[in-house]
DNA sequence: ATGTAAAGTGATAATTGTTATCAGTTTTGT
DNA sequence: ACAAAACTGATAACAATTATCACTTTACAT
């Protein structure tokens, strides 16, 4: 993979933000300052990087992709309310890899795990 | 929500598939007996039954939605290899929902893990 | 049993997120 | 400095899903 300016802008952008953008968000923000990356050329690059395991690829959320710069494991929640997505912490699902593969005899090489529930902030408005 | 044939007859679809079905699938399945439905309509039934917790969507496992009659709390992995989904036992992951509520004082309405490999049938072949 | 309002249907157009295409540009290693 | 490989912008194409709309079914009060 030879180095691009625009992939560099991208995850920059990507790592910049602290909320979990899709490939439109990184889009608009964009074309605010370098007026001329192309639409293709965001989904492209969010795709290499994530196949390559540079970022993270968060699918299963909405009907759109949303990318993380944080490639640590962790897994995600989604405000039903405001839809904010949130980082959650591994703790919450200790050894389940090897749980599972030792039940199943599976190889796992990935697992996301999405929560879907009323986020703090929703629930203090709800009263 | 008023009794429907069609939705009758996709529900009974859906139970007696040992698979996973996409919406396409259980469509094709239907036009050879029932050739008059409209595709329009197994979406509709499908959303429909999903979202009032008859049925479950499997979201986040290829480009399409799955269902699955089994509303019993369970999990998911799709073979990288074979594409087959298998079912996975909520034991993997106990207390999960506990936790993460504990650690994030979110509420949480429901989760799904899903979870990519290769399954054992296709482990066999690699050899 | 009948009338009527609400819910459901088939057919298809429209929408949406994403990917493919392609001529031109940039990067890389020699 | 040069050729091959990788990358880009612009836009067409695509695939899954949803909206629309005229018509049919269902439910239920009379």
């Amino acid at each position: 993979m030879n180095y691009s300016k625009q992939r560099e802008i991208i995850y920059k952008t990507l790592a910049d933000n602290v909320v979990h953008p899709s490939a439109e968000y990184i889009y608009e923000i964009l074309k605010k300052a370098d007026s001329k990356i192309s639409l293709a050329t965001v989904y492209r690059n969010l795709n290499k990087m994530a196949s390559c395991g540079h970022i993270k690829k968060i699918e299963g959320l909405e009907d759109r992709a949303h990318f993380d710069h944080n490639t640590f494991e962790h897994y995600h929640f989604i405000c039903e309310k405001c839809g904010k997505i949130y980082d959650i912490a591994k703790e919450v699902a200790p050894d389940i890899i090897k749980k599972t593969q030792d039940k199943t005899g599976f190889t796992i090489n990935s697992h996301d795990i999405v929560f879907h529930g009323i986020c703090l902030e929703c629930k203090k408005e709800e009263r």
